[in-house]
DNA sequence: CAAAACGGAATGAACATTCATTCCGAAACA
DNA sequence: TGTTTCGGAATGAATGTTCATTCCGTTTTG
């Protein structure tokens, strides 16, 4: 039961640091927010930048799991990998759009500590290897892998925008062609 | 000389704005950086807020100029308009790159104004009529144009970041290389 | 020397954090 | 079973700090 106050103080957070950032985000807004008592937070945390580690570190954790979960390491074929990993990122949106969100906004926070660094390089270090694989095989192009992964994060990212702004509607069609989409754009034609 | 340190002023600003974001930025900061009183600030901003926004509007305009000078507007060439934008935001990147990067950091903020929003808006029109119109021609995907340019948007803000990081050497091959990535990634094949 | 520009200490508001107190369900008791 | 005691969870007013902004004595400018 108090595992679920906890939880219910990290999601009002995650969606406030989503809206206006972590800096931007007061503790009195997430406690109105979770409709907890101001000092309710410090029983679970030990301050505001503990809170936003955690969130970091969780967000990460589950993310990468999500990717890693079923992805074909051993498989030769770079495009079913691909596929994978975009399927995987739209799961993981649809379970936790906000944490998304949340990671790639914050991803550069002055706040975040050694831990929180340390497991996004994790994440960052299995993208690069599907790229750097793809690169030495030839299929996938000989550019930067940040510009690269930014390319088809941004594309992900923009997308859930508009899925959520309602600007567009959510169709098989539209994922595989985002999807398609972003694999033109890094591998070799 | 007024107007040199009015410049000064919003320089220091910009970095840390880049750096820290808005709300992770505080006007001691930005006086000590700038090495100026923090009461000087207050003689060419009304507030924090008004500063934020005058930068904001300053290069989006900036970027959109650069942008739209010699753009080949009546041109049916499509690959030909999108050499011209991918070469120009390389120019303005040269420019004055911390502006781009705080552009596409700031998009987003609660403290933008009115002002703000509709110029912001005005660079995004720009955009869009770019994927319209290819959209119309069936040169470009049928794809959220949010997304499309996201991707293009993210491909250079993270090469970018390479190149200051020193992670890697500008060449004319990797801007072209990047460029194609982009146009492969929104083009119909 | 008058006026404008400047710097940085002073101010009050808003913030993160603390802590004395309340609340509540469970255990002990009768 | 009805009553009392207990302990930890929860609270929000109080605290000290940091911030944006103001104010005024000093410096620069013309």
């Amino acid at each position: 039961m108090s595992e679920t106050k906890r939880e219910i103080i990290l999601e009002a957070a995650l969606v406030l640091f989503v809206e206006r950032g972590f800096d931007g985000t007061t503790v009195p807004m997430i406690s109105e927010k979770a409709g907890v008592g101001a000092g309710t937070i410090y029983r679970y945390f030990e301050n505001k930048e503990a809170l936003v580690n955690t969130l970091f570190q969780e967000s990460v954790g589950e993310f990468l799991e999500t990717l890693q979960d079923g992805y074909p390491r051993t498989s030769e074929d770079l495009r079913e990998q691909f596929r994978h990993i975009a399927k995987q990122t739209i799961r993981y949106s649809k379970k936790n759009l906000n944490a998304l969100l949340f990671l790639d906004s914050h991803t550069n926070g002055h706040y975040l500590d050694e831990a929180s660094r340390a497991a996004y390089m994790k994440l960052r270090t299995f993208l690069f290897e599907f790229i750097e694989q793809g690169q030495k095989k030839k299929v996938i192009r000989p550019l930067p892998a940040d510009a690269l992964i930014a390319i088809v994060d941004g594309a992900y990212i923009a997308l859930n925008k508009c899925i959520m702004a309602g600007e567009i509607e959510e169709t098989p069609e539209l994922l595989a062609g985002v999807e398609e989409a972003c694999w033109d754009a890094i591998r070799i034609h």
